[in-house]
RNA sequence: GCCCCCGUGGCCUAACGGAUAAGGCAGCGGCCUUCUAAGCCGUUGAUUGCAGGUUCGAGUCCUGCCGGGGGCACCA
């Protein structure tokens, strides 16, 4: 048991079942951080009206038991009936030397290993990701590396836009510019140019637009030389998702894609499906089922819009479809929708219906991870048609010039800089959105997103960086470091006792997706130890000093590393 | 009009109902002949939008108000 919140909770249970009987045993001990103590135990407060004791005399006995173990050092009552917890150095150090020999650097599996979906990113094809999928797409990609890091069966889900009527246009388009041409633009990420020229011809050519929309009816149909035009277009649009993604660190694979077209074929069985039901009806020709608790403007309840008039489908449609198949089909228990807050209102649509439907039944769940939106530098909106949209290619380019810039002089070796200044760069920018609660909505600022001092990527790369080089100063390799941890000093004390709560941060973000509480624990873990680096020389120690501190690097490194791949941040050798 | 989210030092943020609200940036003052100064130490700066309420205890929960953002029928 490395994680002393853990342990700290079970003893206070203990205590608390053996001094009141064993019906306490479950009592939510409610330990804290204290700026007392190490730790503090409030649950005396909230026993009191229970017990019908004042909280000190609940506390006493309690602080009384916990003196009596040996991880703790000291338990006192303060206030009135906080049990301030001081835990015992030499059981901390026991429980480091513990979490450097352990692979999983004590954190244990979950119990049990649950199949889930993360649907993040969003991209759509023939358009380019922009600087507002940024933050969806590190936060999404985070969620699922902490929850396969816990041993969750974890299917990742980009809700690719490749269906609809824009892509009769963009097929015509690819048509009058030849297949080479249309590799070039889609392939390159040049969206912008391929897509308005398409939008172009559509407004002012009275022929294009009328094939267009043949094109949209036989993309329908399924008709086989329009299929595979319309794969053409897929394939060129994915080639730059990849790379992309790829620069960008996210482990989102073609197998991962979760196009619209996809749930296509099951569309007409949902319909049918919720119809026969009574959960849809037809209302002003369209099809719509009305969730409960939904209503819009005068009073009218909203509809989810299965299928319009005209008989085609929308993404009410293929949400619908979407929540179905993974429920019932893909047997997960948990969903995570990784999306813009503006879409909060569907998404809970969607999950009303889909327990109206029985898809939806506990354990299993449905949760939209709310992304904030971000503005632009006037706090106005960023439209997708708007000229001044900003490509995520550009910000990363930006991020990665500006990180140049900086350790221009540093390296002569031009392949180790722009090695260096890629992993800085892209770091900074994911730990820019990684550090914050996804939910916040947020101005556009490159000098915010980019900046590489104080609580940024860079720091937390920096300080990995310090301890490597440490050992390779000494010629040794962290791997071969070990117990036992002598905690001398306040800072190594602190430091040691940071690093056990790695457990608890991760369980913290698999519990409510939320990665910035991770980044917020390597933040003061990274700090922890620069407070250790200027306070205890390493290599000019004495022997069993040197050892012991060796160690402690060894474990900082690997919770930072751990830390940061968790959050799909490169961790340079050097920087 | 109805529904949802958000108001924390000059700026950006953190805080699982717990004590004196915690960091970063910017400002000011220090620290490189000693393991990387992208760093460290110190310091100035907040009655957490306003008013009530619940609670032993509220930035956190409830109500109202003010301010900002989002959503509300065939776009996604």
């Amino acid at each position: 048991m490395g994680d002393p919140e853990a342990a700290l909770a079970a003893l206070v249970r203990q205590a608390l079942a053996d001094e009141f009987g064993a019906e306490f045993a479950a009592t939510d001990p409610s330990i804290r951080p204290s700026a007392f103590a190490d730790f503090q135990a409030n649950a005396a407060l909230s026993l009191s009206k229970r017990l019908g004791r004042s909280p000190r005399d609940i506390a006493g006995p309690v602080a009384d038991r916990l003196n009596a173990a040996p991880a703790v050092a000291k338990a006192e009552v303060s206030g009135p009936g906080f049990i301030n917890i001081t835990l015992a150095d030499e059981w901390i150090a026991e429980q480091s030397a513990e979490q450097l020999a352990d692979p999983r650097l004590g954190v244990p599996f979950a119990q049990p290993a649950q199949r889930m979906v993360v649907d993040y990113s969003g991209p759509n094809v023939a358009k380019e990701l922009h600087a507002g999928h940024l933050r969806p797409t590190v936060v999404g990609d985070a969620i699922v590396r902490v929850l396969e890091f816990l041993g969750h069966d974890v299917i990742r889900a980009a809700h690719l836009g490749d269906w609809g009527t824009p892509f009769g246009q963009l097929i015509e388009h690819a048509i009058d510019i030849g297949e080479q041409a249309t590799y070039d633009q889609l392939a390159s990420g040049e969206f912008t140019a391929f897509y308005q020229a398409a939008r172009a011809k559509f407004d002012s050519d009275p022929v294009f637009a009328d094939r267009s929309r043949k094109r949209v009816v036989q993309l329908q149909a399924g008709e086989p030389d329009t299929m595979r035009l319309w794969q053409l277009l897929v394939d060129d649009s994915m080639e730059y998702l990849r790379r992309i993604y790829a620069r960008l660190n996210i482990t989102l694979t073609d197998a991962d894609m979760a196009p619209e077209s996809f749930y296509n074929p099951m569309l007409d069985d949902v319909c049918d499906e919720l119809e026969r039901r009574g959960l849809a009806v037809i209302s002003d020709g369209a099809l719509c089922a009305f969730p409960p608790g939904f209503t819009g403007r005068d009073g009218k309840p909203v509809p989810l819009m299965l299928r319009k008039s005209d008989g085609g489908y929308g993404y009410d449609s293929t949400d619908a479809a979407a929540i179905r198949y993974r429920l019932t089909e893909l047997g997960v228990t948990r969903i995570i929708y990784v999306v813009g807050s503006e879409q909060s209102q569907h998404l809970q649509m969607i999950f009303e219906l889909a327990r109206q439907a029985g898809w939806l039944v506990p354990p299993a769940t449905a949760e939209h991870a709310v992304i904030g939106l971000m503005t632009g530098p006037g706090g106005q909106r960023l439209r997708t048609r708007s000229g001044e949209q900003v490509k995520l290619a550009d910000l990363m380019d930006e991020a990665v010039d500006r990180a140049a810039t900086v350790i221009a002089d540093r390296y002569s070796d031009p392949v180790q800089r722009s090695q260096i200044a890629e992993a800085v760069g892209i770091g900074a920018l994911k730990y820019g959105d990684l550090s914050v609660a996804r939910d916040s909505g947020y101005v556009l600022d490159f000098d915010r997103l980019l900046a590489l001092t104080g609580n940024t990527g860079p720091y937390l790369q920096y300080a990995a960086a310090r301890i490597r080089s440490i050992f390779a100063r000494a010629g040794l390799d962290p791997a071969d470091a070990a117990g036992p941890i002598i905690l001398a000093t306040s800072a190594e004390r602190t430091l040691a006792l940071r690093l056990l709560g790695l457990g608890r941060a991760i369980d913290d973000v698999a519990a409510t997706a939320e990665p910035h509480k991770l980044a917020g624990f390597i933040f003061d873990a990274a700090s922890a130890f620069t407070a250790f680096y200027e306070q205890c020389p390493v290599l000019t120690a004495e022997s069993e000093t040197r050892q012991s501190r060796l160690a402690l690097c060894a474990l900082s490194l690997r919770v930072l590393d751990t830390g940061l791949r968790l959050l799909g941040i490169p961790v340079p050798d050097r920087m």
